[in-house]
DNA sequence: CCTTGACCTTCCAGTAACTGGAATGCTTAT
DNA sequence: ATAAGCATTCCAGTTACTGGAAGGTCAAGG
């Protein structure tokens, strides 16, 4: 398979594999005599792996972490759940930030006309010198 | 006033506010006849302005629009709360995707065991062939 | 007068995780 | 022979800064 038809059969495009590939995610592909990278059913099992774990938010670092456990026969399955309770935890700490700025924005919005006036409580929020 | 003392007082850092210069965000200060930077109140409160805006996660370009409607004495209310909503849909966008991950990844969670036997729902999801 | 320390200056590099694009090469079909 | 559609490498750009190097400035103290 060349590297185009891993990229329609597990979402990864071309370029990140490459990337991947460059920055030792994932091994360095064989080549063709011409120079073509070469994968296997195996790489689209790993690429898959790593675009699922990337959908959920796991850093590149975090996705190698979890794909040296998933090649491990003798893991723990602890380590795995603290890795993941991590990121859950960070997920978390992002949900809350946003969630303020939300919630303030809403709030300020409720009180701004939106019409042709320029007062604004939005405005005057970022603006008062308190 | 000095570049630090505007720091202090607003908490942005100094290298940050030579960045907003740098792009533009904010107007270039006038210098002292040994280059350094030179500020006044006015400056102060254009700077909490901004590091309010971006506190509430607007963009580097979405406060340089606020900025020109604040100064807008005839802005229409309407501009500013339409560039909120926009921004709150922004962070909804981004809270549903992150509720996503966290429910995916405490569903796994409850089904791992989390001792030291490999077994673990959370890899097994991540690399089904499926 | 000189030094020390705390300021300030500019400029370059690095961060995360890629994407876009240029210049070029290979393969296959017409 | 050439054109289409793959592939290759390499450089630049994205966001919003931060860190650090090399070096000027200013006030205070010896």
């Amino acid at each position: 398979m060349q590297i185009g038809t891993v990229a329609d059969k597990t979402g990864v495009s071309a370029k990140a594999i490459r990337y991947y590939e460059s920055i030792g995610l994932i091994a360095a592909a064989h080549r063709t005599h011409s120079g073509y990278r070469v994968y296997g059913d195996h790489d689209v099992q790993t690429l898959r792996f790593i675009q699922r774990a990337r959908g959920l938010g796991f850093s590149v670092g975090e996705v190698s972490d979890l794909l040296a456990l998933w090649r491990d026969s003798e893991r723990q399955s602890a380590q795995v759940k603290a890795l993941a309770a991590n990121h859950v935890a960070e997920i978390d700490r992002k949900i809350v930030g946003l969630r303020g700025m939300r919630d303030t924005l809403t709030y300020l919005m409720e009180r701004c006309h939106g019409d042709d006036r320029p007062e604004c409580p939005i405005l005057d929020a970022l603006g008062t010198d308190a």
